[in-house]
DNA sequence: AATGAATGAGCCTTCATTCAT
DNA sequence: GATGAATGAAGGCTCATTCAT
């Protein structure tokens, strides 16, 4: 509450602010008002800093991406391309509903991908390349030598569609399906339903392809 | 210009017509004044017949999916389990991409997943219970007599959300990413990938459990 | 005050209102909301009959043209040059400082020469040709027969930058100077000076040709 | 970058760069951040040197005003008035579309005399008296002995508003209606024309007088 | 039964100005 | 003496909804 702070200060809580309106309610929901609002800032701080709420929404899915990018996946780096899978897919998920600024970064990076404001393009791939590669050699490994491109996409966007589930499907629905709260015991059942699915997906992609 | 007709009539063409716009727009980005031009009706018809843009949307929903339900997966009835699921799956894919009547339908259907308004949570279950009951029936076969509901649950969701790839990646991405356009071969190829990966997933999820 | 009346009305009345403001404060600091308020309508008035304050001002700008157009220089069909010159300037000038609609729409058709908006780029050619003609008609005449266009053109804008006078010099300013109001009887001893000032300057190029 | 520097600096800078863009903009139009970041100084410098936007224009004003009067109207002290106002109109208008310093000073003026903001009537009339002056001189010795100061006045109006030609209409639109670009030959054949059509003008108001 | 006119709340953005250092 | 941060008033536009017939 300090007044006349760095400068930056505000600018950092604006992009945080930011981070989870536009998580929650989406770019097009999401009041600029609010945002400035939770960031303890006037209505024109957008402005000042961002230009305007396009601008803000790029830098803060960059911000959010940068944050998002380094805790996960960091693990079992020498594992087999089978763990490393359920690892990559049990992070996945457990960012989409983590509470604090790792899951509203999550929950941003896939607002992009179900409802793309075409904002982002340009930093869209190439912020999402290393991520992408990762799954893409682990894929790769899992199906064999001959793993053609295709075939390695569609096995990418096969696991990532099925993670997307807690994102588009409403919580309160999944709990009602499963009777039970959604919590890390049913994430983690989530998760490796996800990689038991995917693991013989993949391998038997890789047999029809052999 | 034509005296109004029947007055249910202004009423159902206000139904298709919000059906198409929902369709490409979603809720919020579809425009009830779009809605009415492309009825060929006055800007209040919505209120009038409807209430408000909620409402319809609501009754819209209902509607589109009475169509949706009966064109749907008639075909293979005596088929076995495994030619069944590749003919649902491709027949939902084919879905959405459909131009006509049953494209919106499906496009609506899944906006709704991906988006959730909480308009039509009265009706959403029991609506798409017959669908989900197919498809259960389908997973638990290939599962076998010991298939428990969650694990069918789980593959349901599997399936299902590969499936909306086609909705929720944007077509140019993906025919950027496949370097080709999104006719029905890729679509069939698609579908294709989704019957083996799933196929192979049930049967791995049936053999963990059993 | 009667509400809901035919509808054109309020048009009417928003087009009048904007051809008064604008003329009296110019396109850029004439507020929507105080032409909505002088026209007893709603700010989103505006927006409704004309989509936006730019198409409003284009709008006004041809109504107001139509209206100035048929008033002046009607007279004096079969004068001599110098006595419809004569009469050219002095409606001229009349219209500037006339109190009503026609004042207004002359004013306004004055502004976007001083300061031109872009936005009746389209129109604006086609619909000052007809008075740009007869003036050009006159001054030919008065030159002779060997008149070519460039000094038609020089003496066409040596005349209309004179009548400007009244509308880009502050009133307050011209009777400081002149330490008597602006009447009729002022305007009219203008009006005669740029006349006889011009028929002399516009013999005189003739002479300078010829 | 450079530490700030002796103080008054930073001022000048400020009305140099005020005096450009009020040239270019208008008052209403220049934003005080343009001045600002044109001068190469911070937001709130206007503010801290001028009090407000107003009190910088009218100090700019002044300061515009002062360099333009001395290069101006300072040679053929010995020629004929009639030399003499050909010579003035030329230099008028070439300083209207000069490029440097002088160029905005003159346009600045002409700005005001077209867009009046109040904000310099203190100091309009003894500012700009002197050029009147010469110009009066001029115009009475044409005119001859009788010369009432009315008679006088009107001339002056008269040459001014042609002058104003360059500054009201847009350059595209006269060279579009001259179909040549405006280089100095067009300015040149506009300044003879003006000079022309007035003395002609000037000798005819003389001889009614007379 | 149906329509076109009219409304008003809400949102983003601009920009001169003030605050705190 | 000078600056960057921060503000707030105001304007234009969108759009679902209501009014009056």
């Amino acid at each position: 509450m300090t007044k006349r702070e760095d400068g930056k200060e505000t600018r950092w809580r604006l992009l945080n602010a930011a981070c989870e309106v536009f998580a929650k309610k989406g770019y097009r929901d999401a009041k600029v008002a609010d945002i400035c609002k939770q960031a303890g800032a006037n209505v024109s701080a957008v402005n000042y800093y961002f230009k305007n709420k396009a601008s803000l929404y790029a830098e803060t899915w960059r911000h959010a991406f940068q944050q998002f990018e380094e805790p996960a996946f960091s693990k079992l780096a020498g594992a087999s391309p089978q763990e490393r899978l359920r690892e990559y897919i049990l992070t996945l998920m457990k960012n989409f509903t983590t509470k604090g600024r790792l899951g509203h970064s999550s929950r941003l990076y896939l607002m992009e991908l179900v409802n793309p404001t075409g904002l982002v393009q340009n930093d869209w791939r190439e912020l999402i390349a290393p991520q992408r590669r990762k799954l893409h050699d682990i894929i790769r490994e899992i199906i064999g030598r001959k793993a053609d491109y295709q075939s390695v996409l569609f096995c990418e966007l096969s696991i990532v569609n099925q993670c997307r589930t807690l994102l588009t499907i409403k919580h309160k629905d999944l709990e009602y399906l499963l009777d039970q709260s959604l919590g890390p015991e049913l994430i983690k059942r989530l998760a490796d339903h996800i990689a038991d699915f995917s693991l013989a997906g993949i391998k038997a992609v890789g047999k029809r392809r052999g």
